[in-house]
DNA sequence: ACATTTCGTGACAACGTTGTCTCATCGTTA
DNA sequence: TAACGATGAGACAACGTTGTCACGAAATGT
């Protein structure tokens, strides 16, 4: 800047005006600062600006997802950017492996960057570590999951809900053999899910027991074995319900190879690309990852500008997409 | 800082010092200003650092991604944030949607947030609009496409070559009746893997007037409507090369409608989840997302740390995935 | 015993900005 | 003509750090 002041032959504090287009520069002084300032390149610091800035916002946010590359999470990382991109606002993104340790390094490195607030999704067991960043200010929205351990604004999925509508379609066309397959216990989705799930059953009549609960699926492998195995046992059901993406995948495969597509019936939490061309096409409860990121952005961008509310939980509906696997009727 | 000193009546430097972890503070004093600060809660601020450093690093790069929410880019962003995170460099992603204003303010963002470096997928016909800030020693690599108007590292796929396999491979079953079905021309890529696939046949002894062409196809529809009109004409080809994923999936669902899928050949570039789930899987020319990614943060990190070669262009090659749609023989 | 080195520590300026204040100039009004 | 407000511009301090230097005390060497 005081090079550029120089080349003006102007103060430097006339150059700051002109960049940040306050009022009070002539015309022609303006015209010499932004000639000189395009003949240096020069770009103004934000940073520097916003140390001495009161307020001191850097306009610059940290995202935590389980992974950049998850199809799900890019989608809301997608959302996220165009709300905030609308204000200028860049994005920090990281991956968290499911690791807590990541997750403390992570939100400590964004810290250091001092970013004017942070989407998270919480992996470990209890976010409390976080409280004193949240109190001392540091506008915070958990996405995914609800955060344990602290009160934050939290955007989810309805996840026990559209569980449930599963159970209802697959009574609905008749059956009664039914089995659950899903991700670890230990995620709070994954419990929702199931708890939905077989409540919904129990409504309709259906004997928990009699519900054949297969979790700790964390893999399209693990989950091919565990549906080859249930599904070659003496009294196989007939109706499936997969509570996560990759566990859908190994179903899939496993009925594939059983050559049971058209057979057993399989509804998949979380919808994904091409589920329409399989055979039949997978019916699934499709998730809105566009409005969570969206709901996620506007709830922190309304935090920064102040807001004090109590934390609240917002939560994106699901919503059942017919495609023929989950119609199939049973069949003994 | 200045608090933590008072609480623990030290001077700013001492807690200057122990926070850096440099030498020359006694243990008394460092477990007292260390207890200060965790008292505070305090953390140090990166950016009020960075700016009195020489060097300036703020351990941020950008990076701009045609969309974050693309599955390659997004796999291309994870193998980047990895290996970028081992040193502690965090990531801006920003996502482009095809429009060269976009890249050119989200460099401007980027450049005032001081980044150390840029990884960006070119769009605009022309990146010498960012010479200024390269020459001005900013490191810049270049990925998927390479740059035009200015010199400086690039992490590609071997377009050409990859295209070219797929023409052998399909010319190898058989086939002299082909189709390529591809993305606008404006694109580098695109053209390179039309040139590769052409003059392979060329090589094969086929008659590249023979070869049926289409271009402009930006997406899913397209792809399908384009895929209809010629397989329902007099002399439909017998086997398809599609240039890209969303042409491809296109192609996939024409060929569904009609029938087709086990009576016309497909090879398509780029692999997707879920290929080997079709019927028949799908043949593909897989790009290596991951390790774009790795070469390109390696690039990157050399720049940072100096190396100041010559630019180069660095390809990585594709590979043949054999599914079974490409293995189909001709019928006629 | 004194000179010299080492060690621990703090004062201070500087990094690139911007908020506050001051000042000179000029045109307007009583 | 004197007083005044409006306007354009710069001097200066401060934001939270760290590099440089200086200083006193203890440890070491002669």
């Amino acid at each position: 800047m005081r090079h550029v002041a120089a080349l003006a032959g102007v103060g430097i504090k006339t150059v700051s005006r002109v960049m940040n287009d306050e009022p009070g520069v002539s015309e022609a002084t303006r015209q010499r600062v932004l000639q000189a300032s395009r003949q240096l390149n020069y770009q103004l610091d934000m940073a520097a600006g916003s140390l001495r800035r009161s307020g001191r916002q850097t306009l610059s946010i940290g995202l935590l997802l389980p992974s950049v590359a998850n199809p799900f999470s890019s989608e809301i990382h997608r959302a996220l950017e165009d709300t905030l991109s609308e204000r200028g606002i860049a994005v920090f993104a990281a991956s968290l492996d499911d690791d807590p340790e990541r997750e403390k390094a992570l939100v400590a490195a964004f810290l250091g960057r001092r970013v004017d607030g942070m989407v998270l999704t919480p992996i470990g067991r209890n976010q409390a570590y976080v409280i004193p960043e949240h109190s001392r200010d540091l506008p915070m929205v958990f996405i995914d999951r609800e955060p344990v351990g602290i009160e934050a604004d939290a955007v989810v999925t309805d996840n026990a809900a559209g569980a449930a509508r599963a159970a209802a379609h697959l009574v609905g066309h008749g059956h009664t053999r039914l089995a659950y397959f899903g991700d670890t216990p230990e995620i709070q989705t994954a419990r929702e899910r199931r708890r939905g799930f077989l409540e919904q059953l129990g409504q309709a009549g259906i004997p928990t027991s009699t519900v054949y609960v297969r979790e700790g699926l964390r893999d399209v492998e693990s989950a091919r074995l565990a549906a080859l195995a249930v599904l070659s046992s003496d009294e196989p059901p007939t109706a499936i319900f997969s509570s996560q993406n990759l566990v859908t995948f190994g179903v899939m495969r496993a009925l594939k190879e059983l050559g049971a597509s058209r057979r057993v019936a399989l509804v998949g939490f979380d919808d994904f690309a091409l589920s329409d061309m399989m055979d039949p096409g997978i019916t699934v409860i499709a998730q809105h990852p566009e409005r969570i990121g969206k709901l996620a952005a506007e709830r922190l961008l309304a935090r920064i500008d102040g807001d004090d509310g109590a934390p609240r939980t917002y939560v994106v509906p699901s919503e059942l997409i017919v495609r023929g696997s989950g119609e199939l009727l049973p069949s003994y």
